[in-house]
DNA sequence: TCATATAGGGATAAATTATTCCCCTATTGC
DNA sequence: GCAATAGGGGAATAATTTATCCCTATATGA
C-alpha cells in the first residue's frame, strides 16, 4: 500500500475537509450510497469511469473515516453491502448544495470546463 | 504546459464540480479572495502550505473558469488583486456550508483522519 | 465443461499534481 | 552597486493518485 511522504495539515475546516473528501470518486460514491446503491457492483456500473480498484480503494478510506460502513455477507457469490454511518449523513446536505448548484448552472460549466 | 491525457466525463453535475472545484487549494483560493485576501502575496501567507508555483497555476484556472478574474496594476513593483466573479460568488454559500460542517464536526473528522 | 457473476487485492504502469530551483522585470532605499 | 519587493513562468523532479492486468474463490446456468 502507498505510504504517504508528507505529513497532512489540519489547520482550518477546509484542510478538513480535504482529507476526507479529496478523491476523485468520493463524493460521487456518498451520493449513489445515500441513493441506495449499495453493492461494489452498482457502484461501479454507476460510476463505469472509475476502475473497480480505485472505488475499492475509495471505499476503504471512506470506511476508514467512518463515513460509511460495510456490510458482508457470508454467501457466495460475495455479497456485500455499504450503508452511511449517521456521521455519513450529516454530509449529504452539503453534497446536495454541491450537485444543486452544479445543476443550476450546468450550461455555462460546461461552456468554461470545454474552453 | 501538462497536457492532459485523458478526456474528462462531464455526465452529471458532481462531474462539473470536479472539473473546476478539483485542485488541491482551489476552495481555500475562492474562500480567502471571498474574505477580501486578493493579492498573490497574501493569499500566500493564507496558505502557507503550498507552494506559490501551485497556487498561481490554480489561480489561472480559477480565471479560466470565470470563477475569478485578475486586475493587473501597471505599477512596479508589481500590483494585482483577484476578485470573484458574479458566478464565483454564487458558490460561496457552498463553500461555506461545506466549511461549517467541517467546523461542526471537527473533533470526530480530526480523530478519523489521524486513525 | 466453461463462461458469468461477485468481491477484493498485489504489482506495476501511467497520468496527474505539486514542489523546487532558477530566471526576469523595474523601482526604492541603503 | 546591491538587496528587497512583488508577480510570474519554464524546466526538472518528486509525490500522489488512478488505471491496467492478473489472480483468488464458489455457485449457477448454458
Amino acid at each position: 500500500m502507498y505510504e504517504r511522504k508528507t505529513i497532512p495539515n489540519l489547520n482550518c475546516g477546509l484542510d478538513l475537509i480535504g482529507e476526507v473528501l479529496y478523491g476523485k470518486w468520493k463524493v460521487r460514491l456518498l451520493w449513489f450510497i445515500n441513493e441506495n446503491h449499495k453493492r461494489p457492483s452498482e457502484l461501479q456500473r454507476k460510476i463505469p469511469d472509475a476502475s473497480r480498484r480505485v472505488l475499492n480503494i475509495q471505499l476503504n478510506e471512506l470506511e476508514k473515516h467512518e463515513l460509511i460502513t460495510k456490510k458482508i455477507y457470508p454467501v457466495v457469490p460475495p455479497k456485500v453491502e455499504y450503508s452511511l454511518t449517521e456521521f455519513g449523513k450529516t454530509l449529504i446536505p452539503v453534497i446536495a448544495a454541491l450537485g444543486q448548484w452544479a445543476d443550476e448552472h450546468e450550461e455555462r460549466l460546461r461552456g468554461v470546463i470545454l474552453q
